[in-house]
DNA sequence: GTCCAGGCAAGCA
DNA sequence: TGCTTGCATGGA
């Protein structure tokens, strides 16, 4: 059924918005997607004129499920206008990058799903990780539909055993993604305490996780927490960085102050639109 | 087989 | 504060 108060977005730019390294929990399905967030399970797809449309794959409520998918779209916010606050006027580098993704936008992901998520995506690619993610959801998630998963909560994580996590495959970060859920567990406050502060303390915050550094903290920021500002620092926007804003001598604490001050509140959408472009090689 | 991957933590200068 | 190294593993 057709998914209203949500902006359009073009198949490509779906595309982008669910399989391009903010979520890992999307795989084509016919001419869309299908996916997990949160406890929802659902299939999205975009008409060629970008009007979307979604099923709902459990349960009877899909008014509820409308609601949180149009929620996770970002459906109050407006893409074009946030991109428009972007300095591409003054950058052409950065217009170079928005051009092919009209109406790219952040999602707003449930905290847990992005904490995970990019607890476990440090030195892997992106297919690695989706695998990473999908097999804790399998293993300690609780099904939601064939073969999907709902996000697994801190308190199952917290008591994985070895024999348990170990088919996951997460190397040395199932000792990050457990301990991670054990602070969770013993700190029931923390996730409302970090969404009540400015982004400066949620950052130092979020690093007092375990596994949780300087950049994963900046993509959960982003992608968990509506903090619009984060601008994670990766392989392929240190790269963009060092070409294209000449500060290949800058540490990665340099390059995000320089990009707070350079692309401002919206800067992780600007690092959104360079991460796309970057990793399809234009 | 080699190189790389949406890095982090610990050790050290 | 900033640099170096080790880390588990799979994808390309």
């Amino acid at each position: 059924m057709p998914l209203d108060g949500v902006a359009p977005a073009t198949p490509s730019v779906l595309a982008e918005i669910l399989d391009g390294g903010q979520s890992f929990r999307w795989s084509p399905s016919g001419d869309g997607w299908r996916g997990v967030f949160g406890g929802e399970a659902v299939e999205l797809s975009a008409a060629p004129d970008g009007r979307l449309s979604f099923s709902c794959l459990h349960g009877e409520d899909t008014t509820a499920t409308a609601a949180a998918l149009r929620d996770y779209l970002d459906g109050n916010g407006d893409p074009l206008a946030a991109a428009d606050r972007l300095p591409h006027r003054s950058d052409p580098a950065l217009a170079a990058a928005m051009a092919p993704f009209p109406g790219l936008r952040i999602l707003r992901q449930p905290f847990a799903d992005a904490l995970i998520g990019f607890i476990c995506s440090a030195n892997a690619n992106i297919p690695r990780i989706k695998g990473m993610v999908a097999s804790l959801a399998e293993r300690f998630g609780e099904p939601i539909a064939p073969g999907l998963y709902a996000t697994p909560t801190w308190a199952r994580l917290a008591v994985a055993t070895d024999e348990e996590i170990a088919p996951c495959k997460l190397g040395y970060r199932a000792a990050f993604i457990r301990g991670a859920a054990r602070m969770l567990v013993e700190d029931s406050g923390f996730e409302a305490r970090v969404r009540a502060m400015p982004s400066a303390e949620t950052r130092v915050a979020l690093m007092t996780l375990p596994g949780v550094g300087p950049k994963v903290a900046d993509c959960v920021r982003l992608f968990g927490l509506g903090q619009t500002d984060g601008f994670p620092v990766d392989t392929w926007i240190r790269k963009v960085m060092d070409m294209r804003y000449g500060l290949d001598d800058w540490t990665n604490a340099q390059v995000v102050r320089f990009a707070t001050v350079h692309f401002g509140t919206e800067a992780g959408l600007a690092q959104q639109f360079l991460f796309a472009s970057a990793r399809r090689g234009l």
